[in-house]
Parts: structure tokens; sequence; C-alpha cells
DNA sequence: CAAATTTAATTAAACGTTTGTTTAATTTTC
DNA sequence: GAAAATTAAACAAACGTTTAATTAAATTTG
């Protein structure tokens, strides 16, 4: 059912869904209030209306979508052992990085920009917190003799991040790296599964006690 | 000895310095050109007179630092193993990334942007040779014995690459992963050689033979 | 229920700034 | 004194935002 309600909320939504794409392809100042309004299909006094500046738009766009950390901290509870655990966070890096690629395009962006805004430190901590439920992983995986001794444990937890970012949102390159087309190339199942399953072995082949 | 020619060449090369780290922190539209004639103490025509216009100066930046493939085959032609070419590649991005991070911070920038440029063209395939390299050596130590040989060839090399790179252009969020201070962590040649011993430890347990 | 009224949504036009670039005059260098 | 380097000022175009007018929707009233 669509009450009336629901259509203005749909066109705000539509707006965010638009300005995220664009942000994330083009980088947020290179995007025009008019070009935005004219992809969206809407007027550019809109967006002042909506969100009142082009900035606060680009923290909605921002804030909803990180990744929380109680849907993290279930997901580790589902499992038993430390490498399933670990297994299942790196699969959901995988997912979450893919499904929302645009999205996080945003994110490493700021990310990478060195001059500290509110966003970026909102960022931060949200990344970091997702970081040390991982690091959190492997080292009780260590101490429960599931895992050896002597290893790294911020550098494995960044390696996991590092590699499905860098998977998810450069898909240019990585068509050309795994000799994919990159019409055909829409981050399928097929390389998903490929991605995930490259992860598991490297972390066991790293963690796990022979 | 500086003669009067060099001093101009000084002054134009200071412009791409200073353009180049302003761009790594903010991104290159949200620098302006009056911006970075006041950091770089100089007249904002004199961009448009040493470079012609503010992209060209952008090109000028991108095409000056890209890793030639010719240092990187040396490299390789130095070592015998193919543990030890691939070590020393390694090492290499970790170097020549944390050297040049304000650049890297730009290529890799570019390199998630999805619409094609001029510019989005030359760094993929600069990428991308750098990257075959990387996936020969390892398919050779395959043939030669050195290593195993169910591996995923393309995502060991992408992995090498994704972490040198969110180790060096993600300043902020690794400190804070590393429980680092900020302003101590200058990417010196303590965590330089963490990343570097990391690295090889990771490529050793995953390529190795045991 | 329909008319009147209020509220919300949408628009085109204009706002003052800021953008990258160019011009024309001036200073410096050779 | 010719050439190169540097400057302040001006340029049109594009920027994000605001305004005031108009249309659409919701609510109140008789």
């Amino acid at each position: 059912m669509v009450t009336e309600e629901n259509k203005s909320i749909e066109k705000r939504e539509n707006i965010l869904n638009v300005a995220e794409i664009l942000f994330a392809q083009q980088g947020f100042e290179a995007v025009s209030i008019r070009e935005l309004a004219k992809v969206a299909d809407i007027n550019i006094a809109m967006i002042s209306y909506y969100f009142g500046s082009k900035e606060k738009l680009y923290e909605e766009i921002v804030l909803r979508k990180l990744t929380s950390t109680e849907k993290m901290k279930s997901i580790i509870e589902q499992h038993n052992t430390y490498t399933d655990k670990l297994f299942a966070i790196s699969d959901l890096y995988a997912d979450v990085f893919i499904e929302n690629r645009n999205f996080h395009n945003i994110i490493f962006r700021e990310m990478a920009m060195e001059q500290r805004t509110m966003m970026n430190a909102v960022i931060t901590e949200n990344l970091y917190k997702n970081f040390t439920l991982l690091s959190d992983i492997i080292r009780k995986g260590i101490k429960a003799g599931e895992f050896k001794k002597n290893i790294d444990i911020e550098l494995v937890a960044t390696t996991v991040i590092a590699v499905n970012k860098l998977f998810s949102t450069s898909p240019i390159v990585i068509c050309k790296i795994l000799n994919v087309d990159e019409s055909e190339f829409t981050y399928g199942e097929k390389h998903k599964k490929r991605l995930k399953k490259y992860l598991h072995n490297l972390l066991t082949s790293y963690l796990a006690i022979p």
C-alpha cells in the first residue's frame, strides 16, 4: 500500500540514493546541486527544502548506512569456534562492502582525508569499533588455543578490511586483474564466493595451528 | 649551485609539491586555485602561466610519479628465489606507498572513480602492469615448486597492494588501530618494519610449502 | 458533503559568492 | 631594450542557497 505520506518519503529517499551514487562516483565537491537535481528529477530548491543544505544531505547519507556493531555482534554470537566467528565477519565485510560499494567508496574517501571533520570523526569511530570486534575474536582465539601465538593481530584485522575494501571499491582495476569483462562484472555471487573463499584460506594458513 | 634558471624550476616544482599535498588531503575539486596560490605563496595567475590550467597541473602531478615497471623489474632481477623476489616487491610497495602517500591518496581516489577519464585509464594501466609483475612472480614460483599449487594468484597479488595501500593512506584510523599517538606516528621505520614483516609472514604461510 | 482555510510541496527566478581563467600593466631578468 | 616573470584587477560561468509566487494536499468549518 502506497499512502500519500509514503510518496513524500520515497522522494526524499530517492534523492539520498541518487546523491550517494553521484558522490561515490565523483566525490562530494564535484557533484553540483544542479546535476544532482537533474538526475533525481527534482527542482534544485528541494535539496535545501528536504535536507537544509548539501552538507547536511551528505551527513545523512553517511550516517544512515554505517554498519552497526550490533549486527556484527549478533553474527559473532551465532558461531561457536573462533575460526567460524572470524569467517562470518570476513564474509559480512564482503557482503556489506560489495552490496553498498557506492557508500563505502564515500567512506574510504573520507577516511583518506587528513583534515579532520565532524563526519570524519564519526566514520573513524565506527570503523574502529568494527575493527575492535575483529581483533577481539583473534585475541580470544589465541587464548583458546585455536590460533597461533605469534601473530600480528592488528594487521590481520586490517588485512580483512583492506582486501574486501579494494576488491569492492575499485571495480575497473579489479576487472582487469581478474581478467573479467567489465560489463559482465556486476559483483555477482561468483566473484563474491571467490573473494570469501580466498580470505578463508588466507586467514587459515596464517592463523590456524597446523 | 643555484643558478637563476634553477630558481624558476624550483618555483614550478614547489607548486607541484604543494598542490600534491592539498589534492591528496582534500580532493581535486575541493582545492581552489586561490587556496593553492596562498599556500604556495604565489600569484593565482602563475598556475595558468606555468601549467596552462588546473586540470593540466593535476595531470602533471599524477604522471610524474607513477612507479615505473622498470624499477620493479630491476629489483626482481636482483633476487634469486621467488620468495625473495616477492618479499622485495612487497617491501617496495610499502616504501613507495608510505614515502609518497599523498600521491597515492590521489591515485587510489582516482581509481575509485567509476567515470572513466584519460587520467583514469593511464593510472589503471600502470597499476595493472605492476600487478602483472607481482602475479608473474607467484606463477613462476608455483611452477618452480617453491609455492603451493592451489592458491589464488590474483587475489594474493591484490592483497599485497590492498594492505600496503590501506596502511599508508588512512593514517588516522590506522593510528587508532595500532594504538599509536597520531602526532608521533609519522610512518617511521618502526611501523614500516612491522608492516613489511607481517606481509612476509602472511605470504609465507599462504604460499610456502610446509 | 462541499466549500473555505491552512499547511505542505514545488517551482522559476534571483541572490551574493566563489570558481578557474584572462587581461593588461608592471617589475625583474638577461 | 627585449624577454620572461609577476602582479592586481576584471571576466564570465557556476556554485549553493534563498525568495516569493504557485500549485497540491490536508484539514477545518458550515
